[in-house]
DNA sequence: GCCAACGTTGGC
DNA sequence: GCCAACGTTGGC
């Protein structure tokens, strides 16, 4: 399963924001990852599925990972339909929350790790739309004191 | 607040 | 199709 890294700044969409997202039932919602406005980080949300995982970055003042979501709803055009560059359609996906960091891991920790220094978050600062390797990912999550490998969601809860 | 890196635009 | 100029992102 692939997973992802999305990238927000705080003063705009928070961690925060996301979680208390609730539907009718009082449960966890989704929302829009939308105003997505880069040709690579639109191709990475073409690619994301149903079900995957992202980590929930903040950045600004600062720059750690402070959560994971899902994708909840694959790629589609935004509402309303942003008409920016002529029948070219941006696109969003929807994402729900999963889990906090039990520790927040900051950008200037996560390049401590040789293993870590190849992560497209420090070869390309400015892409919000990212992929992670499932190595990293799984390196990270326990860097967090979440459990890469259970399989019950929510790995912990919010 | 600065500026490097990146992406886009438009003249040629 | 190249590339200079410009705008934006985001780390420092």
């Amino acid at each position: 399963m692939p997973y992802w890294l999305l990238k927000t700044e705080p003063d705009s969409w928070s961690w925060q924001d996301q979680i208390v997202q609730r539907n009718p039932k009082g449960e966890r919602g989704s929302v829009p990852w939308d105003g997505v406005r880069n040709f690579t980080a639109r191709k990475f949300l073409l690619e994301m599925r149903y079900g995957d995982l992202c980590f929930f970055y903040h950045t600004g003042k600062e720059r750690r990972i402070v959560g994971l979501v899902e994708i909840t709803r694959e790629a589609y055009p935004e509402v309303p339909p942003q008409k920016e560059i002529a029948s070219f359609p941006w696109i969003c996906v929807d994402v729900r929350a999963v889990a906090s960091a039990l520790t927040p891991l900051s950008l200037s920790e996560i390049k401590l790790y040789p293993e870590l220094k190849e992560m497209v978050l420090l070869r390309n600062s400015r892409l919000s739309v990212q992929p992670v390797r499932a190595e990293e990912w799984n390196r990270i999550c326990l860097l967090m004191g979440l459990d890469p490998m259970d399989k019950n969601l929510p790995l912990v809860s919010l």
